[in-house]
DNA sequence: GATGAATGAGTGTTCATTCAT
DNA sequence: AATGAATGAACACTCATTCAT
């Protein structure tokens, strides 16, 4: 999936989805092999991220295929073919950019998988995590809402881990749901496949209209939405509603 | 907003915004100048909206940057410099995708609150709507969706629109959902505003996933979410969760 | 191996090493599919044609590589990109240019070997057709003989007809070869394939110096080589040689 | 001719074209400016001549201008910019290439002519020679055979000495083929240039298909050209065959 | 209404070369 | 001697758009 050049980061979540989480936790120790040098320890790989996080922005500002690899090249202060010094094509970038979101996202789910807990607590855990990422990760999440399907579309199988992933994902999800009903704690007479695609999505198009400083932080955001979630809009008193 | 070519239909929206829906009722009445040729009548504008229904699949599959007018073209057994005697450009043909789609919508969220009854009703029969527009306008719903955020960047105020339209459905649901908190019908500790984006972003995502033929149609969709909306996922089972 | 756009007359080579030679002396044949308009008749295909003519002869000057699609283009008095309205890549013309050779030449070999004759007359004649393909296909000639082993090396099986052709060819010549030294008219002590091969370079490497106009024109080049071929360039008297 | 860095060894031909051979027998005295290390002496020399011999292979291989110096650095196990110590640039490398091969050509061929002889066996032995380089000189050959258009129109005039090496080279063979005729040994009606160009020909051209290890050694080559050249392909039972 | 040739600006990418370290 | 980041010019190719026919 990833060529010499890219070897540090990307694409390391189909490992992952695999069993255990590959790096979990030590993202620090990508391209370990450049550290012969002992002074300026990392630079190499603080250059390289450096260029992802600038790549990420414009990304998600104008889109993957409307960002021109000298747009990311200006915005760094050097000429478009030099990127290529860093990385193979424009891929790699966007794929460094998902890949280290959904390596993050996907071990910090196990981390709650991990912690027992009754499946409210750890659904309500899962929503906290997910809304926890919208500030950290706006970027790579805003691309991935925007871009996926062209992503998927592109020939070979470069992006076939975002399947992967997201499966991964879904299973996490729709097996809690599924727990909760087992034990009588949520409505049995609701879908758990639908129930998680309503929760995911609502989750994750929040990155479109979520400013960080507005009124609601995204802790906020998310107990708001575990309350809606859980219990849901209506107090008590019912009305004849159309059927 | 439109140049010569496409005066007939595209960003229509605009005006609807304003007050009382255009040509209501009467899609018809489109490109009446061009009636030059007598006999078959209307030939024009069916091959015009032909041509933007080909293309709105292709936007909605691909995405609007990476389907080219020539595969546009193709698509309709012509060349891709044929399609300009239809249309100004590329972006008049997603233009008129996106206006055709909002103009419907309002129209029908606007018949909805003139049927008066107490906000749930009023409510659920908008998510209704929402969902049900899913099958008739999936391509521009997809388009709408994918390329929102690149349509905006475009330089000009040609797309300005899509903004006002989506100011207004804003206005619409938020006004019921306060009506429904003043009535004591809705829980009063949710952010009406808030609350509004995730019950849209919810409808809307749907059409990533949402493939017709499935386990379940658009209306069992919308019921789906009407339950979960006002009466939560949980049953009265509570049971202690991580705050 | 041909996309839509060259489908007139690139690469027909490999059809012609199956059997009967295709639009064998038919070379206006090609693109009969555009004949529609009766008027300027054949206006694309002969536009197409010089420009692959053009081509050709700066691929022969100054080789495959180091020539630019924009010095066929301003060649032709067009920019670099128009030049994709006709052909697919800068490969589809160098693909156009040496399967043309290569199919009138595989054609007139044919029609040499079916009138009858003694293997000295026929290779004879071979040697002569070799000859005066020189002037007519000097530069596709000139790219053969050059960027044979690059075009080859290129990914895919586009070029692989080049492979085909050559055994084509070498079968033609070796057969007669065998012929003549069965009926005890050539020496019996030399190598057939070998032999071949050192005919065949002998003719088109004289590519590289032959310009027409000099002291000899091809035919007497032919009779030059015929003469040394097959009679040898020493006279009867022999001296010894150091072996 | 050369820049500072390769002052040693490359393009050294253009001097043997004058006369005397150049440092002929002492291949050792290169680069003699680099004993600084009295130590390991001749390393930088050796490695120098090693990176030479690496590039040679591609060159041929791939040809001159599809051959990048990142190639040939990753052959060598350096990077791309550490081969610009040892060479000004990538011509200087190949310009090592072909001037090794021609000065030991030449010199070849002078010490055949001062072996006093009759022109057969001159002849003879420098066909012999030609065909022994077809080993040790292979890419060399392959690179003159191939980049020969491309290097020659390369500006300025660090090529020249190709053709000035290629006119000395020519004026040795015809002079022996006019001996020869002069004095009866070779038939009168055969023009001696051409008849030089083509020999020439036959024997470079071989570097294209010949391998060692197959049925003919390159000393077995040469004997079956120098038997077919001198005393040609028929046998004495003649046939008409067309004019 | 449609063709087909052309435009012209732009795309991602390549690569020989430079140079501070 | 070698690294690795960068240059800068060039490359093949794309594509929305124009326009004479």
């Amino acid at each position: 999936m990833n060529t010499r050049k890219n070897s540090g980061g990307a694409s390391a979540v189909a490992g992952a989805t695999g069993g255990a989480p590959p790096r979990s936790g030590s993202g620090a120790a990508k391209r370990q092999g450049t550290t012969r040098r002992t002074s300026s320890s990392g630079s190499a790989s603080e250059r390289r991220d450096h260029l992802v996080k600038l790549a990420a922005e414009l990304f998600a500002r104008k889109g993957f295929q409307a960002t021109t690899v000298r747009q990311i090249a200006d915005e760094a202060g050097i000429l478009s073919g030099s990127l290529y010094h860093h990385f193979d094509s424009k891929e790699t970038i966007v794929d460094e950019v998902l890949s280290t979101f959904l390596t993050d996202l996907i071990g910090r789910y196990k981390t709650a998988l991990e912690q027992e807990g009754d499946p409210r607590a750890v659904l309500s855990e899962m929503v906290r995590i997910g809304f926890s990422t919208l500030e950290p990760h706006r970027a790579a999440i805003t691309v991935m809402q925007n871009d996926w399907n062209y992503l998927r579309s592109l020939p070979g199988d470069r992006f076939d881990y975002l399947i992967r992933a997201e499966d991964e994902v879904e299973r996490m999800w729709v097996e809690q749901i599924k727990r909760g009903q087992a034990e009588g704690l949520f409505r049995a007479d609701v879908d758990p496949k639908l129930t998680y695609r309503m929760i995911r999505d609502t989750i994750w198009v929040a990155v479109r209209w979520f400013r960080p400083g507005g009124r609601l932080n995204t802790a906020g955001l998310a107990e708001h939405y575990v309350t809606v979630l859980f219990d849901g809009l209506a107090t008590g008193e019912r009305t004849s509603h159309k059927a």
